[in-house]
DNA sequence: TGCCTATTTCATTTTTTTTTGAAACAAATG
DNA sequence: CATTTGTTTCAAAAAAAAATGAAATAGGCA
């Protein structure tokens, strides 16, 4: 109807720069949600990560079509990991906010702040299931040592492991 | 009141299989919801990780006190990662099931059911987002095309470090 | 100070996930 | 082959998680 066509015939002949951003919304809604992140927290990063300028908490949810409140909360997050930082606009008093792309600390950020208390809770679990064998360990609770033991080799590899992890991507 | 209470005035005078059991139940719940697995899929590998004989589907449920449909789809959910297996008991129809306690046998199936095929499709949609770029890549779009670069490096190391991750467990 | 804009908070609603329970199915047994 | 026992399936209920929207708050600006 209207004159939006582009006239040359090239496979790729403009820049879709809507859905390069529409793929990355894809692609990071499903990587949070495999992290346990809800939808608008991968939405508002995939908006962030292929956004030149940093954006206003109103226009990012505008742009995704959420709520204001979604976004704060889904920002707060963020910024609790140190997935996005904020930026000073002269002459704006919004906070205008942008992706830090550095994986290999996020994943950092990630392990330290929802793994790592995990594994130290679980700890203490271990602890408690030992004081539920008896103190003269007979042939018969062999079994139960033996299980209590793997479990103590499981959070202590995952302990050492995935910071190294992390550390490792580079 | 009644008489079950123990004479001697020791630290862990009796064996406390139950409250061994009710911390695994605990440990396990935990671990698999940090996986994306339901409650009732944590609970029945918990009961079965401190059993010594394996156990039928009814006696599961009832212990843990859920349907036995969820222990039906629990347990499937179990046997499709391999981490429980059956066991034939003789004159008895019905499986017994036992827990794999090969940490590193189980964290090498979940990654290869649970991630890979996300990584695999992650690679199809960074190749689509570069169709939305231009081919003849104006300074303007060094922006875009590094972002979409570091993408393809986080799977590309997605995809070496997580089977090496399993394989370092034990 | 008082207004105005931006942001947070949180009770309520909506959506999604998980569990239940009863019916269908399967398969061994008498 | 009919019955009994064990298991799966799946629609409906319940529970959990996430999003909304409006009220409260904060904080700059005139």
């Amino acid at each position: 109807m209207s004159s939006s066509t582009n006239l040359k015939e090239e496979s790729t002949p403009v820049f879709d720069a809507r859905n390069l951003e529409l793929e990355s919304i894809d692609f990071f809604v499903r990587l949070m949600s495999m992290l346990g992140m809800p939808r608008s927290v991968g939405e508002i990063y995939g908006v962030l990560y292929f956004s030149k300028d940093s954006l206003p908490m109103d226009q990012i949810a505008s742009r995704l079509g959420i709520s204001i409140g979604s976004a704060s909360q889904g920002l707060r997050t963020l910024r609790s990991l140190k997935a996005v930082r904020t930026a000073y606009v002269v002459g704006d008093r919004r906070d205008h906010y942008f992706a830090e792309t550095e994986f290999r600390r996020l994943f950092s950020n990630f392990i330290k702040d929802e793994i790592m208390p995990h594994l130290d809770s679980a700890k203490d679990r271990i602890s408690r299931m030992e004081k539920s064998l008896p103190n003269h360990s007979s042939e018969e609770d062999e079994f139960y040592a033996v299980r209590i033991e793997k479990l103590r080799r499981l959070t202590k590899a995952g302990g050492r492991l995935l910071p190294a992890l992390a550390g490792l991507l580079k």
